[in-house]
DNA sequence: GGGTCTCGTGAAAACGCTTCCACGGCGCTA
DNA sequence: TAGCGCCGTGGAAGCGTTTTCACGAGACCC
């Protein structure tokens, strides 16, 4: 362990201002792109910042202006798995892509369980950020009730499932659910399938309520419901297939709510010995990018993810814009992506 | 869009005084839980500090204290991918279980391509953290260099590609390399191939040389290396192995650099109706935990993952307990794990 | 019983920035 | 030519903390 020398102090205002030759306060209005300085102050001052390599003090800086140009997305999940939901991963992606032209930082934090959702909690109340995007929520998670406390705006990623009135986006989940049912039934299947989500998520719910309206609505009557509880993960679907085929043998199709979990349902297929789609049709949820390549590539919904993103950022700026928590809800729409598996 | 009312003012340390009959130094030493106060004035002070629900302005603090009490894991990789490498998903979870007992917070950065690389590096020297772990570098990263320059401390997650003065905690990837290939040569095998990773990642290279030195040393005369370049992902694995089984068909087994990789590389020998192990014995790299549910039981590599990401956080507060960058280098064993593949 | 220590406390000075306000100097208009 | 307005600028007042320093009150020693 060998020193490497003491960490140098870094410029501060004043020490531009002296080299440029001007007030401190012009020189805050230089690196803030005020309109009203001379050309010649300004081209000055940007000298000086740049051979005294000058960076404002963030913390100085808020401790003023009271805004901190990070928001943060939280995730809210005991396990450490959702990092690899390809879903979770183009949020992330979506996100700091629509706030790369922004001066906006985006931090991630992630809570797994509850003394780290209070850490988060305290985190935000401090002032650490102007805003939150919240995910993968669950019916007992503590976090909406923890940041409502910390009157922070907040924007959800995914409906409330106890109807509380916050800004949200969403799929419209329900929805597509139903078409890909109703595809299902569309090309002749009569017994089909479901493996859900997580029943206290709301993705989970509402994509099993879609399937349910489109059998109700428009199956011919005796089309039973065959359900089965997964966890959005492709274990979890692989598990959830394998005890629907051994509770009802005779299945013809089945509609997977996310597309991990049907890759893993494919497996179990294969296992099986029956094939997709002669045999069994199959759609997911979400059009990941294993979608397209899987085998037989896999029928699916797709959200708008870009879409969605965008929406969650512009809904959370309008609050922080206005200085106000608001309630600004937005469904986005689905698209059935027909591929070979259905 | 509702307006649900302004946000009120979060009160401040004058207030908790006010309230507690007591000076601004004293709230601020009960706060800070100095040993030098009265319990009176102790009890006074927590009394105002819990009904008036006060939280200490962080910009505040930091401005005098210069410290933030935020380290960020900062991840400089292109590919979204990444998130779903269960090597991340460990790394996140072991950082956040070590941190979890200190008041310190974990933020998440993400860099793909140049100018999110130059905003984290932007980040940084605003002074948002106190410190970097830094993970998954490609040998042209520039972040090293940015963040050198940002003179804040930092711990890399695997040994710097150029050799730079830098405290790093890595595995012994080439050591766990060669003793998974001495295995699988003790088991008899001849023609033994290896899928690496990205050859301009430090683990790829490391646990190819491994393999290399292994053959070198231990193995009888006339056993050629066989190398397929993989992503550390399971679509690479499975690509890579197919490609090997175009050009070797006789190969009788392969070590595979990551878990995820020799997953993929299973499906493909499954597909071309290999046995494993009995035609080909595979060793995978990580010991996921998808290592010990696939088919068959993957033998792999283990890393001491909490032992690694504790010695990064302690390397890292070292450093920012001394106030200055350091170098410090730890190398920790690794064990072969034996299940059915091999 | 007087002097020295310790201890709890408060006043006040930073920390580095933004922004309000006042003040000259300039170009207009009348 | 006098008056008005605008524009660029600097002085100075904060923003909410921590921390140094000084101070008074007891406790202790000889």
């Amino acid at each position: 362990m060998t020193a490497t020398g003491a960490r140098p102090t870094t410029p501060t205002l004043d020490e531009v201002a002296v080299l440029a030759g001007v007030s401190r306060a012009t020189v805050s209005r230089v690196v803030n792109d005020s309109p009203r300085v001379s050309p010649e102050a300004r081209r000055a001052v940007e000298e000086a910042v740049a051979t005294l390599r000058y960076v404002p003090n963030r913390a100085a800086r808020s401790l003023v202006t009271r805004r901190t140009d990070t928001i943060a997305l939280v995730l809210s999940e005991s396990n450490t798995q959702v990092f690899s939901d390809p879903f979770f991963a183009s949020i992330v992606r979506g996100l700091s892509e629509r706030l790369a032209d922004t001066d906006l930082n985006l931090v991630l934090l992630a809570a797994r369980g509850e003394s780290e959702q209070e850490k988060i909690g305290r985190y935000v109340r401090q002032g650490h950020v102007d805003g939150v995007i919240l995910m993968s929520l669950h019916s007992d998670d503590l976090l909406p009730d923890i940041l409502a406390g910390a009157h922070v705006p907040v924007v959800l990623s995914g409906r409330p499932l106890d109807g509380r009135p916050v800004a949200y986006v969403d799929a419209d989940n329900a929805g597509g659910a139903a078409a890909a049912t109703r595809h299902l039934l569309s090309l002749g299947r009569r017994r089909i399938a479901t493996i859900t989500g997580p029943l206290d998520m709301v993705a989970g719910l509402d994509r099993l309520a879609g399937y349910r309206a489109a059998l109700a609505d428009a199956a011919p009557p005796g089309v039973p419901e065959l359900v089965a509880e997964g966890d959005f993960t492709e274990a979890g679907g692989l598990r959830a297939m394998t005890r629907l085929l051994a509770e009802a043998p005779d299945l013809d199709a089945v509609f997977v709510a996310s597309d991990p979990m049907a890759v893993g349902a494919l497996q179990a297929l294969r296992a099986a010995g029956r094939r997709v789609p002669e045999d069994v049709a199959v759609v997911g949820f979400d059009d990941a990018a294993v979608a397209a390549t899987c085998d037989p590539p896999l029928t699916t919904v797709a959200q708008p993810l870009g879409e969605m993103t965008s929406l969650m950022v512009e809904l959370l700026l309008d609050q922080i814009e206005a200085g106000e928590r608001a309630v600004g809800t937005r469904v986005c729409g689905t698209t059935l992506v027909r591929r070979a598996s259905a």
